[in-house]
DNA sequence: CGTTGTTTTGACCGTTTGGTCAAACCCAGA
DNA sequence: TCTGGGTTTGACCAAACGGTCAAAACAACG
């Protein structure tokens, strides 16, 4: 059916994803409109109808393409590799996501606010999996003496809370700072919050 | 004019307000419904509006109910006991405040992803000055040697984002852990945590 | 009981919402 | 030039939305 995409539907394909993960990531699914949608992708609502025949599947289209990269963060922590550095490595991917995606990780919280309606399936199995797979290595870490006895699993979501907190919170965070860039004193402070919290 | 509000007053408003409440908590205010809201307090929705008199009204009267115990926690942070206590006890606060408010933290949650339209003065005027009032303090501790040399304002935020989360990210973390009850392992996690970030 | 003020509701209104559709537009290739 | 596909839009629809209103139901007290 759908041989090679033309260009004009790349472009606006790409419009309409850009112009929802904007909206939703603000008002959440049921708080945008189709309306604020097409005037951000510069469309009008017909022909942004055209490319993606509902809401609904604006929406899953950007949930299916955040859940893509995730958990890659956490995926890339090896369990050969050197216990605090991995875990380190994993803080600052972490953190580099929300700096670089800040609408994609308050499009996540949106949708766990609400009660991850549609991503509860994925919680409970992708992301436990995932979890539990890695917690599992760090146990053994913890075990071996070569980091601190610490519980893996709210070891990993002190890691989300303190990165994400800078993406979802990101209003709050500067006015409380000011005019200065949170990232750059972030990332010092997380580097000394992981170390010390690892350390035997 | 009204002198003493009856006795269904305070019930239908009680009702009202704990609805709205559970509503918009999970919705955001633009994504929930009077209908919703009504529904949720048993009552019809021309009679929901007999006793506010908007929507926004509703919502307008549940941020200022929040506000009113939001800084508490912190504002009883004293800059004449133990240092360490002192922040540990704060960060056991706010934990038990996300165990017995998360409507109440989610709420807020969802005001701050939304772009903060109705608190953002209030944010940069009454939580700025707390903050920098309790950062100078901790600077104090933190130069006196009492304390590690940690940024103040990135540990307050740390405090906020470890405690929070298990309050706004519920779904994910019973995801994740299971039947288990989060708070009793993150009331453990978060001790270790903030007696290793503050230790010299 | 009757009266007075409070509470509740069915019916309704204008606007916004997600979505449809036929017609028009555009633009390459023959 | 014509043709045929891809693209765009104005007009429209039914449902849901926030909110109104007059009338009914209720409660309290003499």
């Amino acid at each position: 059916m759908t041989k090679t995409p033309t260009r004009i539907q790349q472009r606006n394909r790409m419009a309409i994803l850009d112009a929802g993960l904007m909206i939703f990531s603000q008002f959440g699914f049921r708080g945008s409109t189709l309306d604020q949608i097409a005037e951000a992708a510069g469309l009008s609502k017909p022909n942004l109808l055209y490319y993606f025949p509902s809401k609904e599947a604006i929406h899953t289209a950007l949930l299916e393409r955040l859940l893509e990269n995730w958990l890659d963060p956490l995926k890339a922590l090896d369990g050969n590799g050197d216990p605090v550095e991995e875990i380190m490595g994993y803080a600052r991917r972490k953190l580099a996501m929300s700096r670089d995606y800040p609408r994609e990780s308050r499009l996540f919280a949106n949708e766990i606010l609400q009660g991850a309606p549609r991503i509860k399936a994925i919680l409970h199995t992708d992301l436990k999996d995932m979890v539990d797979e890695k917690a599992v290595i760090i146990k053994g870490w913890a075990d071996a003496g070569l980091i601190a006895d610490v519980d893996p699993h709210h070891l990993i979501f002190s890691i989300w809370a303190l990165t994400q907190h800078y993406a979802d919170f990101d209003v709050q965070v500067r006015a409380v700072l000011g005019t200065d860039d949170p990232f750059s004193g972030a990332g010092q402070f997380l580097d000394h919050v992981m170390r010390s919290i690892l350390r035997v």
